[in-house]
DNA sequence: CATGAATGAGAATTCATTCAT
DNA sequence: TATGAATGAATTCTCATTCAT
């Protein structure tokens, strides 16, 4: 992005490649700043001098403060939406109900628990005070929004007759819980302190649907 | 608590006294503006004004904010040892599981649930990047423990014959996160906006309890 | 005013119309901000706002913030020239001099009590501190030239035996403040506060000219 | 006042006399230089800097801007006392009326137009569209509360034949604008411009009571 | 032990003004 | 001519902490 005014484009728009690079330099190292730091331990001067401006140009950008990190935080809620794509999809037509769920408990497993999201999730808990609408949004956009897509195809799975349950969006929740509760709650506490290795998130993965299958499987 | 101890002992030892009560009170005011405002949003003057001291005072009983943090946090590590030994007794000689099990799930979320402790949880993962040390002494004096004592009850479980697993630990991750991984979720982000009732709280805890005993259950 | 001249040759002359369209524009803004928040209290940018231009448009048309200010006080200074002509033609033949001089008293309250002669002087009276030259020359454009005015009218009045003076700017001045010191010492601190009626300024004008004449009168 | 700190007890009570020091320096600092720059034009820091302490600890003695200009300008309301004290005393059993109201005129000339008081009256109107009940009190407790004295020892007079009218107050207004109106309504826009000579302020306080009495003297 | 006063650094935000288009 | 973006300095006010009493 950055990169496209090095092409040999500075003289010629210096101005207009400045502006869109102000904006989009501002909003990465307010972004990073604030995850690595939080709302107040984040000042308005770090995030000009990293982002390379003037204090004022960031005001230009963003009225103030809280609006400069709610528009970061509402612009990072859609991290996770390729993933509900990919279980939609997988789930659609699936013949092989428990490998595919364990495809999906792994892919889960490796969304949630990437390092920026995990730090994103402990920013917008740890601001849910300050900001409790923020925080609102938030979940409705992200976890919520996952459930819901989970239930939607277990929905489908239970008129299929894969799945046996009157109560999808129920049956969501248990899936999701069983499968992310345990290493998402110590991420949160203990983020990467020790990361699990590959191998042992399968092995999580894999008994989570082991469990879940044992009481939603289909007769 | 504290208290307690010199009731009666005030008018011998008012210097004592004082010096406890100061204590106390400090510890009152700085417990509950921390868990509304945060650590960078509480200032060293408001908890002296809350508590109705001198700021010097506050030094003179804590080195620093930092330590008057630190030491609150980790002295209310230990708000659901109630409940682990109510698990322990229920459970080491239990004669109707499921309905044990059931007992077990809803206190669970009565414990977890409360107000405070859902702000405490919120400002622990908030500051854990400031205070990684602290959040994951918490973790492992809180929700680990807590994981760490189901375990133990289901390894007697599994050993009586009335639970199917060779791996408590992980049947206990699983109980609890059943149990307890959805609305917990929802709390951090969406605290007290709309408090479950208690009858909707019963019927998620036995939900997940059915979910865990078709999984689990004894053969 | 400045508009007047340019009806018709907007469409022939549209930058030049243009261009003074935008310096009447900014005049007003500023005036009415400048009239309302003082000189510090006002920035370049809410001016270019309520105009409606752009900051850089109004440093086109104004060199600085101190031009602006003192053109446009400047500009402002022969808000009361029609009461000037008004007291030079009423009294120059007059026949009837204390009915006469009761007519001036009360259009001198009525003009120079408006409320935005009012806000003009506690504007030039405040910021006298920071353009003193700029405050003098308003002394001398509107209050000394009222002065005068009334002196030469005194002058010709005591020439023709009406009034009993040797002294006829002194005479002005004893007219002009026992006419106008109180109201104007008033509204000058609670300005608008509360609005003397028509009828009590008549009465005030009236027992002033009464004064008036009974040391001036002539024999 | 500061200067008793001085008398030998510095080493003795340093923090009493720093305290003590701090407020009386601060208001003196703040003063002088809201007089010279007005409200906007005097920054916390300047105050500080001229009053030799730092920023905060202007901010222990006066929660805010606001109300260190405010609680100074009410704090100086009262500097024309003695002058009031002057008048009624000297009124109260006057036998030489004339002579008595020429000192009077006199001395109201001369505290009025004292430069720090020209400097007050400025700075209070310059402010009083940011603080107008400031100004309304600041009117109420200077220019009317003259006004009131004056108005009080006018009805004595006329109540002792001495002075002919029924509206005591209109007497001294017109009384206090003859003799006031025009050098203060000049100093207020060219203040220390060119200063009145004494002789001539004389002939002007002479020449106002000479009309003065003339319209209200005793029959 | 507890206090009120004081500090120096730093917070968010705004200002008048100037480029390059 | 008029513009939007950018700047550097200054604004009010707050913070954690330390003296001297």
């Amino acid at each position: 992005m950055d990169e496209k005014n090095e092409v040999g484009e500075r003289a010629a728009r210096p101005r207009r490649a400045g502006r869109l690079a102000s904006a989009g330099v501002i909003t990465e190292a307010a972004t990073s700043l604030f995850l690595r730091s939080g709302y107040l331990g984040t000042s308005m001067e770090e995030i000009a001098t990293v982002a390379g401006v003037s204090k004022q140009t960031v005001y230009t950008h963003f009225a103030d403060k809280e609006r400069l990190f709610t528009d970061l935080i509402l612009g990072a809620t859609n991290r996770a939406d390729d993933f509900l794509q990919y279980v939609t999809a997988l789930l659609q037509d699936t013949d092989a109900l428990e490998a595919d769920l364990r495809q999906v408990a792994r892919r889960y497993l490796g969304t949630v628990l990437q390092p920026e999201l995990l730090l994103l999730r402990r920013l917008v808990i740890g601001e849910s005070g300050r900001f409790p609408e923020l925080a609102h949004t938030y979940y409705e956009r992200a976890p919520e929004r996952t459930l819901d897509t989970l239930a939607a195809s277990f929905q489908r799975l239970a008129e299929r007759g894969l799945l046996r349950t009157d109560d999808a969006p129920l049956a969501a929740r248990h899936f999701a819980y069983l499968v992310l509760g345990a290493p998402l709650d110590r991420a949160m506490f203990c983020g990467g302190d020790r990361e699990l290795t590959p191998a042992e998130l399968e092995r999580q993965a894999d008994a989570a649907v082991r469990v879940f299958v044992a009481a939603y499987g289909g007769g």
